[in-house]
DNA sequence: GTTGCATATGCAATCAAGTCGCAAATCGTA
DNA sequence: TACGATTTGCGACTTGATTGCATATGCAAC
């Protein structure tokens, strides 16, 4: 099915941003992110194992544990999918990179420095979308939606997820 | 810790609610969606399975059965939560009416004549709350927010979840 | 009121995502 | 090159949710 592995593709940008968060440089860390880097859509831990499998075996608690890594430095975040199952993506959708450069090393720590405990004042803001038809999760982030919402007295907003489900553009596309 | 049921105050009211449906009228049916109705958060089948079982014994399995025909019904929606439970709560909350009367049968068949397959024009849209202290979740249609949004070309959107975590009303006041 | 049958329930077994503990391997440094 | 801290891999385990099937139940026809 996946005859050559994209991810290879991206793992010279891989090394450079795991290198940027001070943290070891692993095969796995590596692998993983570069399996990030090569999508652009949000993906299971089922799929990044598969996906690096393909190439060299890679345990699936390993697969957790750099996803969980990865999401703690700030460089990838992660979305409940309708299927009770995880799913993650870079923080920065990978459409602004995937075709350019990666990121630079001031970007992660900056993301990292802002994620650690980010209960504070920030409204943190997602968007994504699902489409029912094939099931792709795709990050909306870049164009944030304006909400107009006022809550019930005495509820405070800390951070907002908004999800939304149709048909994507390559499922319209293709009906 | 729940000394007196609270649900079956709406018994009568669950009762007239599933009747309306036109399918069997079935205790775990009754009690099932009694305890929906006595409360105004979403709750897991866990949360029904308890509050039930203190009264009579219910098998976990019919709950999420029973839980799945209400959703079927169109008399409740499932929320996924960040810890990968199925949350479950009225689709027409029940802050308007746990206080009030209960639901009308015409209520509930106009819920079940939109439910059956929603995929057509109709924008379905959700909007929770999740206290990141008590963990309760709280749904806020009442107060559907307007959306400025506008998608890449191409997508086409059925439905649209808006999660919002932070800090409820009664958290906010005891600290 | 009784009977028959479709439908729901209860129980046990099973599935799958995710987590934990620990020994062995690996990375970066002294 | 060797050492020590960090990661990885493996197996066992947890837990929410699902499935299959025999039994019980609701409802309608008689």
């Amino acid at each position: 099915m996946k005859s050559k592995p994209a991810y290879l593709a991206r793992i010279s940008d891989a090394e450079t941003a795991i290198r940027a968060t001070g943290d070891r440089l692993t095969q796995p860390r590596v692998a993983v992110l570069a399996t990030l880097l090569a999508t652009d859509h949000a993906i299971s831990h089922l799929d990044v194992t598969d996906a690096i499998a393909h190439h060299h075996p890679i345990d699936r608690v390993t697969v957790y544990r750099v996803l969980e890594w990865l999401v703690s430095m700030g460089i990838a975040h992660r979305i409940a999918g309708d299927d009770r199952v995880w799913r993650f993506m870079l923080s920065q959708p990978p459409m602004t990179t995937a075709h350019g450069e990666a990121k630079t090393e001031e970007g992660q720590k900056e993301n990292r420095k802002s994620n650690g405990n980010y209960a504070a004042k920030t409204h943190h803001q997602h968007a994504h979308f699902t489409c029912n038809d094939c099931g792709q999760t795709f990050c909306l982030d870049d164009m944030p939606p304006k909400l107009d919402l006022k809550l019930p007295a005495g509820f405070k907003t800390v951070d907002i997820d908004l999800k939304l489900r149709g048909q994507c553009a390559h499922c319209t596309a293709r009906t």
